[in-house]
DNA sequence: CCATGTATACTAACCAGTGAATATACACAA
DNA sequence: TTGTGTATATTCACTGGTTAGTATACATGG
């Protein structure tokens, strides 16, 4: 509400997209609290008024992530009801097209993840765990309504190489990887699926 | 050489030792070329005399873990000959094992990786590489000798599900994600061997 | 006396977080 | 309408500590 004049969007909002783009591309140790304000065009004592430590603000960068990240991957699973092993596959497909951008760095929650290991407790790890779970959960249901009888380990099996190819494509910078993990995924979940026979080949 | 008196063990050796030790627990940035020296019982204007920057100590650091970190996974793998299947799976189960101690924080390569992900022409990042790619090949060596057709193609996805259960791991600190990869790759693997029928059921 | 190796002491930059002051908006009383 | 108090929002300037890397000197074995 406050100085509308200056900017149609809120500072603590400008905060958050500055740690984004920069929490993102160069890692949180690799971004200093002043960079960030910098970015963000306000003073480092106005970013300390809205997040109060550097580790809130990184906590706050990741939660901003979540909900748009879940969505994105539902939104390619929908884009066609081509079966199961398709529509996941096409996540996967989806992902090697976006990793194929310069900018692309991989997961931000599991590079935060394996940035902080060594604070187990630390506010961002509990996020990133909780938008795993999330992505692993929904997974566990769309397979448990297609009547796949170990749906929680065809979820988890399938997370496996959703995380195994970000951290492979991230170090190889070779995304046909991801594409290989879509085959893995559809293979096991086609092993999966009851039934057989009803299902059209494309 | 020089000066075997003051410790069994070569300065430059101690060095790697203490980076180790440090850069696995608190990543690169975490720790600080000070850190090292003390840990490694100098000073830190002998350890750059043995390094000449921070980079090329964490490339020495990583180039130390390669072959120890392979050697262990076809000791694992040879442990018994109870088949393809069964002796990748073991890999994991070792892993999942490993996973449990406290100390234990991800794989280092891919750590490093997800940290410098900027800099993609580091040379950390290159030895990482190649490491994953030793790997690789001695899958996909493994299964064409086992008369596997797609042999280049599983290895890579056991690859995924391999660091795909370093990732996830690391996030929830919960090892029987571990032992879901190996299913998964038993499942793989047993899809991909031809004739089938003389295969031992353990 | 020279190459190898080690140590003391330093620099220049950077970094997370803070103290004190200021500006603005709005509620409410005169 | 005007004045005033209070919570929100923002800035400047600073501190104490850390960091990667270096200039210089000293030691020691061959």
């Amino acid at each position: 509400m406050a100085d509308m004049a200056r900017s149609a969007i809120p500072t603590r909002e400008r905060i958050i997209s500055a740690a984004n783009a920069l929490f993102y591309n160069d890692g949180i140790r690799g971004v200093s609290v002043d960079a960030v304000a910098a970015k963000a065009g306000v003073t480092k004592r106005t970013l300390y008024y809205h997040f109060k430590s550097k580790d809130d603000l990184v906590a706050a960068y990741l939660a901003a992530r979540d909900q748009p990240n879940l969505a994105l991957f539902r939104q390619w699973f929908a884009e066609a009801d081509d079966g199961l092993p398709a529509q996941v596959e096409r996540i996967f497909r989806n992902l090697a097209r976006s990793a194929r951008h310069p900018k692309w760095k991989g997961c931000g929650f599991l590079r935060t993840s394996a940035e902080l290991a060594n604070m187990p407790g630390h506010p961002a790890m509990k996020i990133g765990a909780a938008h795993k779970k999330k992505f692993e959960e929904w997974l566990r249901v769309t397979f448990a309504s297609a009547g796949i009888a170990q749906a929680a380990q065809l979820a988890r099996q399938i997370l496996l190489l959703l995380d195994g190819s970000f951290a492979v494509v991230l170090l190889h910078r070779d995304p046909s990887y991801m594409e290989t993990a879509g085959e893995a995924a559809h293979a096991l979940i086609e092993a999966a699926l009851p039934v057989r026979g009803k299902r059209r080949a494309r």
